[in-house]
DNA sequence: TTGCCTGCAAACCCTTTGCATAGTC
DNA sequence: GACTATGCAAAGGGTTTGCAGGCAA
């Protein structure tokens, strides 16, 4: 489940008609602040909130047709363990986003050869 | 090294005063068409970008005090190719940006508690 | 009454674009 | 003369903020 704001907002819109923009970024960064949603920059326009409460998972955002699909946080982990021992950083997976191709524009490309 | 699109504009206005931002835009999409910078949205207000000439590197971006240090690709090879085998996600480490706390934030947040 | 939540509109930042000019070939 | 690169300013999209009104405690 990801979303940017406007299309929280045409979501929220369908049981709360009228509801405004600035509610839906005021309860976002409210929600954020309690841990319940997370948001990344994904591209370029827009930011992406996706919920926390239904497990953590990768990004896999395709920067060719912007696709954004999940993966398990569990193929991370070693490589959270690997910075942690060597940068003493602590990596947040839910935050993880990888960019590449997804399968199908990885076929078309190779089919553009 | 990385730097905002407004950061390269001081650097480069050292050398040629006077040089607008719009010029600095303008050269840094060409020369990602070209393949010699790449940029990334690691925070909220602006992107960074990067060369892409002296190797590639993980971005560890800390979501508290916002500093962005660099890891070695190599830590990352392993879930690229999980990801590859799992989801036909061909992953671009060059773009690899991983959230969380930096070694000195970790610190500061254990000794808060 | 007090306080919180909301809508609206304006403001803000980052980025892109249009147009006119200066420079080069 | 044609083409490219540049500066400037305006426009555009996304986000934040100020202010006034409505509702509940």
């Amino acid at each position: 489940m990801h979303a940017t704001p406007e299309q929280v907002c045409d979501l929220v819109q369908r049981d709360a008609p009228g509801l405004s923009l600035s509610t839906v970024y005021r309860t976002l960064e409210l929600l954020e602040a309690l841990g319940v949603v997370t948001h990344t920059h994904l591209t370029h326009g827009a930011s992406t909130y996706h919920a926390g409460g239904h497990g953590q998972h990768i990004h896999l955002v395709c920067h060719r047709c912007e696709a954004v699909a999940e993966a398990d946080t569990a193929l991370a982990l070693d490589l959270a363990s690997a910075v942690t021992d060597r940068y003493g950083f602590r990596a947040d997976l839910s935050h993880l986003s990888l960019h590449g191709l997804c399968r199908a524009c990885a076929a078309t490309e190779d089919a553009d050869r």
